[in-house]
DNA sequence: TATGAATGAGAGTTCATTCAT
DNA sequence: TATGAATGAACTCTCATTCAT
């Protein structure tokens, strides 16, 4: 009745589509995934949806940006505050743990429709602009002998470890049984900064 | 009187038609990838398709099949045939040399008919079995330090080389540069044998 | 606000689209009867048949079912409410009258479905039952001749009422001109009690 | 090799494809059956069929046209040659023995194409000319005492026999058991000289 | 805000037909 | 004559979206 309980329920609604989105995204992929199937495991009908968001692309931006967020709010704070040697523990627990793994699925979906749409072009950007800086904060505070490597090579290490996350996330999402240690062989691997390529 | 036979004809315009399929996914992924757009891009009919493939499903799965009999019968006896400490930066660059990189949205869209199609559940099995055999063999043999680990432990790289190829060719597909050098980054990272995960 | 509520609007749009399913099915048959061609002579788009129907089968079980109800509810107790020697006029006047007359074909097509749904065979079994009930209430009861007659032989009187009345229905359908004494004719001529058949 | 063997050849094609379209139509209606599923069963590619007929139209009249000659040369001759009371159980017995029971099945088809091919047109009239010409002879020459009946109501009986027949056809197409001795029933019924139309 | 009937573009698929072999 | 690859029109059905309620 209450102004408040108003925002509060629209949010509510907001949160609950997105919440069945990311399950029949996981199951369906995004073209798979129809409003009528996600508004039903939300308990709505399909008119909430239009209510609430302005098309399917909305949604896919607005999940992926929910996503981004709590990972920039929850879980990145915390590992900046650990000793270094420790941050890579903490976050190859904390993605391996996500579920349904489905980011990279979203990356893909948002690399297709970028052309068709600039709010779609900047959700993208700032994913990954989100995803390489967060990484790069990881992992070259002093402490590490990353630190001192080249821009550019220190740049490689970045990419090759989120290579490894997005393709573990993959392998995850296709019933692959991928750990938190598999996952931290992987940074630790790339994190080596004596390790010398053999080209 | 012709030039090439029935059977040989027929065979063209397969491999036609799937290449056209191969780059029309890759834009488009496979749901947004209509018949008509493929037909068309290989400079046929719509009927053209359903004269040499049963249904889409059928050709999602005899792409994926060509991709792994291409690496397994001309790349990994190359690469088996070099000392193991050449054959990571041939597989390397083979891998970023394919074009375009689809490897892996065709494992996600496998993985989604999976469950309603007992060819796809085959192809699937075979795709997996072949890649972590194709690269078991590849990081097994001796002369390198892995072949002595423990199973478990040598099945954990494995994966994690998997995992960061994967995930190399799906940036690759975002749009982010991934060179050779960097996936040689992160496999030869995941096979030093003296890597100590952290945890 | 409005005049119809939604529930009658949707019964309405049933009606109509059952209406102009009649007609295009006694034009085309059942499969040349397209559902855009029946929605179009409807008035609606193709998409209002999917939100009221699941698929074309139950748009013919429907349309069969209204039909038999039609008559078990409207024609039957008027029939049996008059002494015997007048309810073959009414029946035979009733069936006539019918336009378009097509009850053999939608028979046909649902044979044809029978064995691929259940629904279908059980809409046609209830479509028989309903049939050689009628016949054989409107035939039976005291006052005629018939009801003493030892079962098998009745039944086979109802058979042939069946078929006599069934075939004019498709002669008329084929354009042939059969009117409601026509009718009689077949009917009065089996209903003779004393008819003795030749072999 | 001779011209003759070649016309013979040409004739055996043709008669397999007609009675492959036979069981054809019957379990799947005109429109439901495919040249490819016709000229499968005949043992043939559908080249075969484009060889020998022009269309599918034709293949509908010269299939009625085959089915109507056979009456025409074989049963009728016989019928005429016995005394009028054992006629109506010589053709009770070769109508119900016909299999699969698909003349009402080919007049609905004929008649729906009727108006957009004169060819069609002609093949019904004939049909229709054939069958209430003979059913005439059958029950119209001395002897009997619908001899004797006025013309108009002589055809109301033909055209009631005609309606008994075909319905008698169609129920068996349904799956309905009607024996020679039902389609007597109705046949003797509407035979009776005497017999008084109750209206 | 939420409902759900209706819209209509677009998809996968079938199939009569053509034509080079 | 018979084959079968290819064509393309037409069909059933799905689904994002609109809009009156």
């Amino acid at each position: 009745m209450t102004r408040r309980s108003r925002a509060q329920q629209r949010e509510l609604t907001c949160q609950r589509i997105l919440d069945a989105a990311t399950e029949v995204f996981a199951e369906h992929g995004y073209a798979g995934a129809s409003i009528d199937a996600i508004t039903a495991r939300a308990g709505y009908s399909r008119g909430a949806f239009y209510s609430n968001f302005t098309d399917k692309t909305e949604l896919l931006i607005r999940l992926t940006q929910r996503r981004i967020d709590t990972f920039a709010e929850q879980e990145l704070p915390d590992a900046l505050s650990l000793p270094p040697e420790e941050r890579v523990q903490l976050v190859a627990r904390w993605l391996s743990a996500q579920e349904p793994p489905i980011e990279s699925l979203l990356a893909v979906e948002l690399a297709r429709l970028r052309d068709d749409d600039p709010d779609v072009a900047a959700t993208l950007d700032r994913v990954f602009e989100a995803i390489f800086d967060s990484v790069d904060r990881l992992v070259g505070i002093q402490g590490s002998g990353l630190a001192e490597l080249p821009r550019a090579e220190r740049r490689e290490r970045v990419v090759a470890i989120v290579a490894g996350v997005t393709g573990a996330n993959l392998l995850r999402q296709l019933g692959v049984a991928v750990d938190a240690r598999t996952l931290e062989l992987v940074l630790t691997g790339v994190l080596d900064p004596d390790g010398e390529v053999v080209a």
